[in-house]
DNA sequence: AAATTGTATTGATATATGTCACATAAAATG
DNA sequence: CATTTTATGTGACATATATCAATACAATTT
C-alpha cells in the first residue's frame, strides 16, 4: 500500500525505517470511483493526496461554464489545492477521479506534525514544490509562446501516459484551447505524416 | 543593508541574532545600474538575488526575437532561475536591471551551507516558493480564463507599484499580450471613465 | 543642441483560434 | 442489447488579438 509513498519520498529524502513507519500512520487511504470528487469548489481543501492508483484532473469552471484544468495527477503525484489547504478559505477548484483511484490523504495537522517530527520531509517538499513551480513557470512561459500545436506536441512528449488515458476534450482544456480547435490539429498531424 | 532582508525572514520563521549574523556572512552585496545584466541567456545562473532595492525583470527571448518576461523583481523579492541555479545547466532566461539596484546574491554552496546549519530556512525557503508556485498558478489560469483587459485591470490591483515603475510595452509582454493591444486597452478603458 | 534611441499611439489588415450547429461514433447505463 | 449520455469530427462564420506601418514625442547620449 505504502510502496510506491517510500519509493517516492526516499528518491529525494533518506528516512528510517521507524520514520516512515510514523510517517504511515499520518495517512488515511481512501478509494475513489470513476467520477467522484475528492473536492468541490467551495469547499476548504482538507486534504493533500498522494496518488497510488489512477488518475485525476485539478479544474475550474468560468462564468461561461467553460471548465479550464490546472493539472492532471498520476500515480506517484501529489496533489492538493496549497492555497485552501493552508489558509482553510473555500477552494476555486474542483478534483474528480478520471477512474477508479486509490489515494493516501494527509491533513494539515497530520503534515505539520510530520513536518515538525521529521525535519527532512520540509526537504522533500520543499523538493517537491520547488519542481512544480519549474514546470509551471515553464508552462506559463509556453502560453506565451507557443501555438496550440507546439503545446500539444510539448504535452505529448513530456507525458504520452496521460495523453492516452485522458479524454482529448480534457486535453484540450489543459492546454488552454477548445475541443474542436483540438480535433482539427490532430486532423491536420495525421494528414501531414 | 541587511535591514529589508532581516524583515523579509523574520515575517515567515524565527532565528536568533547569531543565526542572523551568520547568514549574513554568506551573502555578496553587488550593484546593479539600470540596462545591467545580472543574468544572461546562456550562462549558468550562479546566483540567488534578494533585492533590496530597485526593480528587475526576468525574460525570455523567441525565434521571432519577442521577448516575453516571466516576472518582475521588487525590493523585498527573491530573484533566481530556479532550475539552472540548482542544476548547473546553462538559463534560459535573462535578468536585466530596470533601475539602478541593489542586490544580495547568494551562490549554490552558500545556498546549501545555509539551509544545512540553518534549518529554519529550509522552512522558509519552502514557504517563500509555495506562495510563488500559488501566484503562479493563478498566473497560469488567469491566461486562460480572462481577457487582455481583465489581465491588465487585475495587474494594476496586484502590483500597481510596478505597473507604475515599468515602460508600457514591458506590462503588455508580461501579460502575453502585444505593446499596440495594451495601449488601445488603455485608450478604451480611458473613454469609459 | 543635435542626434539617437526608446516609448506610446493609431490605422489598416491578417490570422489563429473560438463559437455555433450538426453529424457521427463510442461508451456508460439500465 | 437498446438507449441515453458522452466524446469526437467538420463546416461556416465570428472575433480578439497580432502584425505591419507610420507618426509623434520623450529621454538619453554625444
Amino acid at each position: 500500500m505504502f510502496e510506491l509513498l517510500f519509493k517516492k519520498v526516499t528518491e529525494n529524502i533518506s528516512v528510517t525505517e521507524d520514520e516512515f513507519e510514523f510517517c504511515k500512520t499520518l495517512f488515511l487511504p481512501k478509494k475513489l470511483r470513476k467520477r467522484q470528487y475528492l473536492l468541490q469548489e467551495g469547499d476548504v481543501c482538507k486534504y493533500t493526496a498522494f496518488v497510488e492508483k489512477g488518475i485525476l484532473r485539478t479544474y475550474t469552471v468560468d462564468e461561461k461554464a467553460t471548465e479550464h484544468i490546472l493539472q492532471f495527477s498520476l500515480e506517484g503525484w501529489w496533489m492538493a489545492d496549497l492555497y485552501s489547504f493552508l489558509t482553510n478559505e473555500p477552494s476555486l477548484y474542483n478534483m474528480e477521479a478520471l477512474e477508479d483511484c486509490e489515494l493516501l490523504l494527509i491533513t494539515k495537522p497530520s503534515w505539520d506534525i510530520l513536518l515538525e517530527k521529521i525535519p527532512a520531509f520540509e526537504r522533500y517538499f520543499r523538493i517537491l514544490i520547488q519542481n512544480n513551480l519549474i514546470a509551471t513557470q515553464r508552462r506559463l512561459m509556453g502560453s506565451m509562446t507557443e501555438t496550440a500545436e507546439e503545446k500539444y506536441i510539448k504535452l505529448m512528449k513530456s507525458f504520452p501516459d496521460c495523453v492516452q488515458r485522458v479524454p482529448q476534450h480534457m486535453i484540450a482544456s489543459y492546454l488552454g484551447i477548445t475541443r474542436e480547435t483540438l480535433s482539427r490539429i490532430r486532423g491536420l498531424m495525421a494528414g501531414r505524416k
